[in-house]
DNA sequence: CTGAAAGCGCTAACAT
DNA sequence: ATGTTAGCGCTTTCAG
C-alpha cells in the first residue's frame, strides 16, 4: 500500500496538516518538526496522491498534445522542444496520434477533458468549428502550433510560410532558374499550404517569371505522393529545372522519382525542400531546405500555454518564429 | 464549472447513488430513472471527474511508455501500435522520451509513480538494477520492448535478435560475398547488440568464413556515427565487399561514406539495414533490411502489460515476434 | 430498488 | 506554529 500523509504524520509524530504545510509552505513550519516529517517522507518514499491534489485544485498538471502523424518526423522535434518545456514547467505531458482522423482526434479531445488536462496544444491542424465549439464547450484552453487560424482568437506559434516559401523560390531563381515548379500540400485542409504557394507566387512576380505560377502539383504529406505528384509534374512540365518542395519528405520523393528516370539532381535539376528534418541530411543527395525551428516551437507553444492556463491569455495572439535557408547539395546553378 | 454528479441527480430527481448506478450498474435502476439520469447526463454533458475516481479504485486507467530518443523513427511504429492498443483497452497513453538519460528515465518513473499510471513499458533499454528496484518497490508493473531481462523475470516482447541478424549475413553470403563487415550497436547498455553480433559471427562461421569476425566497428544509434565508423571499418578492410548494419540508420550512413568515396553501392559494396524503417523504402538506394514488427511489437507490449496489470501476470514471459528479410536495392550478387 | 452516509488522500479555513 | 475539520466528486456499504 503506497503510503499516505497519515502515514508520515505518525512516523513524524505531527499531524496531517503539519505534514501537507511542510510540503507546500515549508517557511511555516518550525525547522525541528519540519526536519523529522522531511526525514519521514524520506524514508517510507512518501509521494503524495496525485488524485487527491487534482481533487482540490482541479489541475491535472497535464498538457495534452495532438498531432497528426506520429510517423512524420516532423513532429519529432516538436515533441521534444515541448517535453522540455513541460519538465521546466512542472507538467506532464500526454501525446496522442490523431492518423488524420477527424473523430480521433474527438475522441482524444474527450478523453483529455476526462483526464482534465489544464490546456491542449495542436498541431498542425485547422481548427474545424466542431474543434472549437467542443474546446470551447469544454472550457480547455489551446494553443495551434504550425497553424493559426484567422476566424477565433486562438493563440499560435509558427513560421511565416509565405516569406519561408517566397525566400526558397527566391534563391532558386537567384541560382538562374527560369523553370521552376511546386509540390504544395493538398490545399482542402491545409493550413500552411496556401501562404506557401503565395510565396512561390510572388518570389516567381517579382522575378517576371509568372509563366510557372500553375505549375503545382500537390500530395497528401507523404512521400509516394509526392512521387506520384512529381511524376504528373515533370510529364506536364519537361522543362522544369528546379522544383520547390513545401516538406522534406515531398523532396525526397521527387528526387527518388527523378532518379528512377535518370535524372540527376542537383545536375539537371535542383530540389528544395522544406522543414529541414533530421533526414534531410542523410538523403543523398543532402537537401536543400528551408529550415524550420521544431524543437523552439514545441518549447514556445508549451510556454505559451502554460501563460493561458495560469494568466488565462497570452501576450502576442500569434507568434511567428524565424525560419532559415539551408543550402546543402540538392541545388545548384543553372 | 464542470457539472458533477449531484448536478445530474438533482436534474433527473433522484440521489446521487442512482446516478452512479446507472453508470457502473444500469441494470440495477428501474427503467424509468434510468432514462431520466441518462437524459440528464446528456443535456448536462456530465463526464465522471477523473480524480475522484482514481482516488476510490486507485488505478488511473493510463499506460506509459518510456523511450529512449523520439527523433529515431523506430519508436514512431511501436507509439501507434501501442496506442491502438490502448484505444482498444480503454488506456490513455503518457509517452516519456528519456534521451538515453538515465536521471531523467528515473524522474520520468517518480512522475508515473505520482500521476499513478497502472504499467510502464520500457523501449529498447537495459533495466539497470536501480530502474528495476525502483520499479519493483512503486510496485508498477512494467514490460521490455525489443529488449528483455536475463536477471529478472519481466515479461517482455522483442523480435529474435540472434536469427535476424543470422538471416541477414547468410543472405550476403549466398548472393557471394566472402567480404563482409558489421556495423553493430556499442555492446555496453545495448540489449540487442551482442545477439546481433552472434548471429553474424554464426552465419560467418556456418560458411568458414571466420576470417571476417573481427571486422566489426560500433555506433552508437546515429546515422553521424554510422558514417565514422563504416570510415574506419574501411580503412581497416579496404577489401571488404559487404557490410552488414543492425540498423537503417546505420545503413544510411554506410552508404553516405561510401558516396562521398565514390564507392558504388549495391554496384561495389551491398549494404543490408535494420528495422525496416519508413525511411528505408525512401532512400536512395532503397534499403534491403530486415524487418521488425514495429506496430505490432507495440501492441502486443500494451496487451501484455494489461494482461500483466489485471491478473497479476503473463502467460508467456518473453515473446517473441516474427521478422522477415525485405530484399531491395542496396545489396546485389557478387 | 433506492437513499443516506462513510471515506478515498489531500488542502485550507478555522481554531487554538 | 500547529491541530481539527470540512469538503473536493465519486463509489460503496448499509438500511430501509
Amino acid at each position: 500500500m503506497k503510503p499516505t500523509i497519515r502515514d508520515v504524520a505518525k512516523m513524524a509524530g505531527v499531524s496531517i496538516s503539519t505534514v501537507s504545510r511542510v510540503m507546500n509552505t515549508p517557511e511555516s513550519v518550525i525547522e525541528s518538526k519540519r526536519v523529522r516529517v522531511q526525514q519521514a517522507i524520506e524514508q517510507l518514499q512518501y509521494q503524495p496522491n496525485s488524485f487527491a491534489r487534482g481533487l482540490i485544485y482541479r489541475k491535472s498538471f497535464t498538457l495534452g498534445l495532438l498531432i497528426p502523424d506520429i510517423e512524420n518526423m516532423y513532429y519529432a522535434g516538436i515533441i521534444r522542444g515541448m517535453q522540455d518545456a513541460c519538465i521546466k514547467l512542472g507538467y506532464s505531458l500526454m501525446i496522442c496520434n490523431t492518423d488524420r482522423d477527424k473523430n480521433r482526434l474527438l475522441a482524444y479531445i474527450d478523453a483529455f477533458h476526462e483526464k482534465q488536462v489544464d490546456g491542449i496544444v495542436f498541431a498542425s491542424d485547422v481548427i474545424f468549428p466542431e474543434y472549437y465549439e467542443k474546446l470551447m464547450s469544454c472550457k480547455i484552453p489551446f494553443v495551434l502550433i504550425s497553424s493559426h487560424s484567422d476566424e477565433y482568437e486562438v493563440p499560435s506559434v509558427e513560421i511565416d510560410d509565405e516569406k519561408a516559401a517566397y525566400d526558397a523560390v527566391k534563391f532558386l531563381i537567384e541560382l538562374g532558374h527560369r523553370d521552376i515548379g511546386m509540390i504544395g500540400f493538398n490545399h482542402e485542409n491545409s493550413i500552411s499550404g496556401p501562404p506557401r504557394y503565395q510565396g512561390f507566387l510572388r518570389a516567381l512576380h517579382e522575378a517576371g517569371l509568372d509563366h510557372n505560377a500553375e505549375k503545382i502539383r500537390c500530395a497528401a504529406h507523404r512521400f509516394e505522393h509526392a512521387y506520384d505528384a512529381a511524376h504528373e509534374l515533370f510529364t506536364d512540365y519537361p522543362e522544369l529545372t528546379a522544383v520547390f518542395c513545401v516538406a522534406d519528405e515531398f523532396a525526397m520523393g521527387v528526387i527518388s522519382y527523378l532518379k528512377d528516370r535518370n535524372i540527376l539532381v542537383p545536375g539537371q535539376v535542383s530540389v528544395v525542400g522544406f522543414d529541414n528534418l533530421r533526414m534531410a541530411n542523410m538523403f543523398i543527395p543532402k537537401l536543400t531546405t528551408i529550415s524550420q525551428p521544431m524543437y523552439e516551437m514545441g518549447y514556445r507553444a508549451a510556454e505559451k500555454l502554460h501563460e493561458l492556463v495560469t494568466t488565462g491569455s497570452t501576450q502576442v495572439l500569434r507568434e511567428k518564429l524565424e525560419h532559415k535557408l539551408i543550402v546543402r547539395e540538392s541545388s545548384r546553378q543553372r
